[in-house]
Parts: structure tokens; sequence; C-alpha cells
DNA sequence: GAGTGATTTAAACGACTGTTTGAAATCTGT
DNA sequence: ACAGATTTCAAACAGTCGTTTAAATCACTC
């Protein structure tokens, strides 16, 4: 029973790599190498590069929409309980707090948020309309949820600031270490728990901000 | 005098191809083939394919660059005969309006815009070498600006949301039209001018959150 | 323990990559 | 119009790419 082994070490390796340098700059020979497999057994187990890439976003992408889908549905009931309409802050914390943990945790899924990073950031490609694929029904119910925490925005600003919010979101998710923005002397670590309050005071202040 | 036709029609090329698909993706031929030249031009007018990226990023942001400086410290200068310091809103508008116009006038800039979108998010790489070496300097000045116009923010705070600004502001110039974040029934076209300023409302309520 | 199916292996496939070459063509200055 | 430098061109270079093949090895049932 290798088998497992063999493509989850491959699904590792690819990961790590592909988050590092790229889809197209990340050779299979690179992979299987890092992997400590043959070169063929990736076409063999995943069939292509591309379903090795699909495979490798979808083993994290899946149960990561799961959570926040729903975490998402609990804000929601709980606001429609008590009569009233959930609050920016809390319909955005179903979508980021769940994000951010998996950048801190374990080293594995370390990899796995640098790339969706990259992912929102490829060129119209294949990483692109595989994730987008897989996010689009997330999207549309967020945007939906904060349709009814801003009655007072027009959707169409309401679309742009949801656009500022995942870009910068996506921005933090690819840069861990680029510090190259500040005076050398800015001391700038910060906990996974209090980045999602820097993030949240940040992106609610933004949504909410007059029109 | 055909060298100087040939050079600007392998940068006009390269800089829409790379744009589109991204660096690795794009090869030399289809570059030469689309600007209707020699394979062999692109090492000779240039040297390297790398040396062209370098030539195709520099082309734009250098007179970019001078004329975000020239903004700003316009604005500094004004503040200080006045006694007192910058807006917020001010700061940013010298960075993001210049970028923001070149994203609509001609449609030869246009690719430029995509393309330091998806230079910033690259993984550490050529593109985002060159582009952080001719980034650093402004950078640090747009970030000593907002400290001035910011006293309350700790140095900290005012990195990591400066950072959720640029992650705005180059997903934005990636995407012109990825509308698969909303239901389908909701109009975004906006003009540049409508743009900046729903981009400044947003960014500046972000930067002057509460702690 | 032979036989069967799944997995691994080394080797090769054709296609494509960035770069170089040396001759041909074109332009520049006299 | 000529000589000399600059630019273009087709062809080939060595290397890497994703993928395929067929034999070798493994795990497991009868």
């Amino acid at each position: 029973m290798c088998q497992i082994d063999t493509k989850e070490k491959i699904l590792d390796a690819a990961e790590l790599l592909f988050a590092a340098h790229g889809y197209h700059a990340t050779s299979l020979r690179a992979i299987t190498a890092s992997a400590e497999v043959n070169l063929a057994a990736v076409n063999y187990h995943f069939g292509s590069k591309d379903a090795l890439m699909e495979a490798v976003l979808l083993r994290r992408l899946e149960p990561l929409n799961k959570l926040r889908l729903s975490q998402l549905e609990a804000v929601l009931s709980r606001a429609e309980a008590a009569g009233t309409v959930p609050t920016t802050r809390e319909v955005l914390r179903t979508f980021v707090e769940p994000t951010f943990r998996l950048r801190q945790k374990g080293s594995d899924a370390e990899g796995f948020i640098r790339l969706i990073g990259h992912a929102l950031a490829e060129p119209q490609g294949l990483v692109m309309s595989i994730f987008m694929r897989h996010m689009s029904p997330i999207m549309v119910k967020l945007f939906t949820a904060l349709e009814r925490a801003l009655p007072g925005l027009s959707r169409k600003t309401l679309f742009w600031r949801l656009h500022f919010a995942i870009g910068s979101m996506s921005h933090i998710m690819r840069c861990h270490d680029r510090h190259s923005i500040t005076p050398a002397d800015v001391s700038v670590e910060l906990e996974t728990e209090e980045l999602i309050e820097v993030f949240l005071d940040y992106t609610t202040a933004g949504l909410e901000a007059a029109q």
C-alpha cells in the first residue's frame, strides 16, 4: 500500500514548489526529485501536470471552503434568529479567520496559502480557472451576506470594495517576508490572532466608509 | 533608423504578452512573431529574455515613479508651508492617481498596468526583484509621508495597513474583467475618475480606522 | 508458491525553450 | 557611389519540457 504515500509525497512537494516558483516555472522533474519518486509517477497517479495542480488545490480548498461556509451560515442564522442583520465584521471574519489560521498552523498548509495567493494573481490560466470554479459559489454567498450587513451601500460600490478586500487578503497570503516597503527599523512581526484583528479593523472600516 | 522601431515593436509585443500570460509562459518566439521581427532581434537588441523584461518594466515605471514622487513632494511641501500635516487622502492620491490614469488612457499602457499587477504577485523571481529594486525608494517615502499624516498609528500597524492598501491596488490593476465574484445582475462599470474616488474612500477609511 | 493486478522504474519520445552563429541585407557618412 | 558599421535573417545549438512505453518489481489471492 505504497500508493497513498507516493501520491501524498507528490502533493506535498508540488504544493511547496508551485507556491515558491509558480506553475510554469516548476517542472515535474523538480517535483518528483523533491518527493523522491519516479518521474512517471505524476502521470501515473494524476494523469498530467494540470491534473496534479488541480489535486493540489482541491486537497485543501474543499475543507477550507466547507469551514468558511458553515461559519457564514451560522452567523446568518444567528442574526435572523435575533431579528437583526449580521455585522460587517462578523461576516468578514467567517471568511478571513479560517484562512489566516491555515497560514500559521503546521508548516504544511503554509505553502498552500501562498499558492492560492498566487492563484488569484496568475494571468488567466489554469490555476485561475480551477480556483475560480471552486470559489465563485462561496463568493456569491459572501457578497449577499455583506449586502445584508451594509444595506446603505450600492451594489456597485460593494462590488468594488469587496474586490479591494480580496486584493488585500491575497496580497498578505502571498508575502510573509517582504519587508522592503518600510524603513528598516520597524518591527513587523505579528501573531496570527493579531493579524486577523488588524485586517478586520482595516477592512471593516473600508467597507463601512461613507459613500 | 529602423532599430528604434524594432526595439519598440518588441517592447510593445512583450508588454502585452507578458501581461496576458506571465513571464515564463511567454516565449521569445511568440513575442517576435507578434512583433513581426526576427527571433534573434531580442538577443541582439536586449541581450536576453531577462533583460527584455527589465526594459519592458523600466520603460513605463521610471516616468510613472517620477510623476508620483513629484506629486508627493508637492503635497508635503504644501503642508509644511501651511504649518500642518498632509491628509491621508491626498498622500494616497499622489500614489494612486497616476497609476489608475495609466490604466485607462491609450490602450498601450493598459498592458503595463496588468503587468506590474502581476509583478507584485509573482513568486520571488526575476520580475519581482526588478520591480522591487525600482519601487522600494518611493515606498519608503510613501511610508514616511503616511506616518506624518497618521501620527496616532503605531509603525507596525501602519506597515500592515499599507500592505493591505498595496494588495488592493495591485489586485485592481490585475483584473479588469473578473466579475465572477458577484451575482450576475450587478452593473460594475466605473470610469477611472470614479474608481479613484471609490478606492480612496475605502483605503483612507481603512488607514484611518481606530486602532 | 504460482499467478494476477497494481505500482515503480529507466529510457526514450517529439516538441519547445533561450541563445548563438555567420552570412546576407540594409543603412550611414563621406 | 563607395566603404564600413549596423541590423536582419535563416538555421542550428544544446538543453529542458511533459508525456509515453515496456520491462521490472511489488503486494496479495487462490
